[in-house]
DNA sequence: CATCTTATGGTCGATCTGACTTGAAGGCAA
DNA sequence: TTGCCTTCAAGTCAGATCGACCATAAGATG
């Protein structure tokens, strides 16, 4: 699902080929856009299949490599990214994904700070897009993203992922933003507010965002005691969890 | 994960070999138990690693069979079970999974009928066991299997899975029975019933059960219009799904 | 027919949610 | 300096939801 294969097999291989991809997103602000929205960077193909075409980052999976760790490497030797959040997504194995061959993906989607993603390298090969506004992605990785896209919102609903792309410390309202861009729609400060308080995942501290023209915002940081993800029985010592 | 490799490599393989397996899950009603409870079946390996020790069903994945379908033949193939239900749960690929060498595991949970899971053959190496009171398994299975047990418990909350338990027409204390057992705990009748009508997953026929030694409840069907799965972008026509 | 069991429908109060109001606390402009 | 503007933060209120519980219905059984 990726650059390059590490044999290039002139027969049809025995058994599928196992590669690792990542649907990574991060928030941004378009300039003039009142919210921000949710990016992701991909990466042109530069050989047959779909040379060209924009494809999810990723790699084949090295024998002795863990699956998330190859995650978590091929997408930052290709974009330079650091996700704070990565989790697995989905295997894909349809026989017609690839032309030619039998290609299984594992795919994992992450997350990244919004400052960690303006650092972010942009060049000829790797560029970021509005996730909602695809061109024709390669292989079947338009329904990837779409997956990933719906698992993040439904998710942010009941756990804690927000907190990925923010920073150590926020005020509410970051957070709420972070909320809406997610979900596409305004949500009530008040009642955001309400609601977070009664989770007990955010821990007031005594300091004050100053510098706003308004009055000044508590900062909180996250209960890092709290397991952001959710995972049950994978969330403790467990295979498949990125390093 | 599985009985029989297609080949055997004297040496390390250079890439990751790739298994399917299946968490099964049916309803069985022990002998002198009031409530029912989850039973799965699992097959004693009859090589190394692992001889003698019991296991998932699966096997190795062709290079041109769908993950799903492999999924559903190897598990009928060593159970003779067909399931109504059959969702992807996870891919497994730590390192030291399987002594030796490296195997990604794509691994997929089922729910079968319990009249289905009745007829099952049970024999020297295909035996039925309580899900939550399982013996030592091979490799990872004994996380797997709690894994799926809890991705059954949490979604049963917000799908219409509880259907693949039970047959065409069913009665409101059928359902709220899997219910009980799955999440082993007693509803009160009233309650589910109201939750279950404001669902509008059910459909109330003009038949009734008969024979009972009370009021005779009246028999539903479900409503087939309705998704029971709730995958998202993966819910209409897909890869992974099962055939 | 009296009694037993589950089915089915309804009540009551606690809790949750969304819409909205109110006062607080800064910066900023006249 | 003094209002005014904005957002922060706390509170109110009505409707929806949910669990605990009560009451009646409708069959079987002896």
């Amino acid at each position: 699902m990726s650059p390059a294969p590490r044999t290039k097999p002139a027969h049809e291989p025995a058994t599928a080929e196992l590669a690792v991809s990542t649907v990574i997103f991060a928030l941004h602000t378009e300039a003039g856009a009142a919210l921000p929205s949710l990016w992701l960077p991909l990466v042109r193909r530069t050989r047959e299949p779909f040379q060209g075409q924009w494809a999810l980052p990723g790699g084949w999976l090295p024998v002795d490599e863990e699956l998330g760790k190859a995650a978590a490497r091929t997408l930052n030797e290709t974009t330079g990214l650091t996700p704070k959040y990565l989790e697995q997504l989905y295997t894909f194995g349809a026989l017609d994904r690839s032309p030619g061959r039998r290609v299984v993906s594992v795919v994992y989607w992450a997350l990244v700070q919004s400052d960690e993603a303006a650092r972010a390298a942009e060049g000829e090969n790797v560029r970021w897009f509005p996730a909602d506004d695809l061109p024709a992605l390669a292989f079947d990785h338009n329904l990837i993203v779409d997956y990933a896209l719906w698992r993040l919102r439904t998710k942010l609903e009941y756990s804690r992922i927000a907190h990925a792309f923010l920073g150590e410390m926020f005020t509410l309202a970051q957070l709420r933003e972070v909320h809406e861009a997610v979900l596409q729609r305004p949500l009530d400060p008040a009642n955001f507010r309400r609601t977070i308080e009664a989770s007990k995942t955010v821990i007031a501290t005594d300091e004050y965002l100053a510098g706003t023209p308004h009055r000044p915002p508590r900062l909180y940081r996250f209960d890092s005691t709290i397991d952001p993800a959710d995972l049950g029985p994978l969330g403790r010592a467990t295979p498949g969890k990125a390093s």
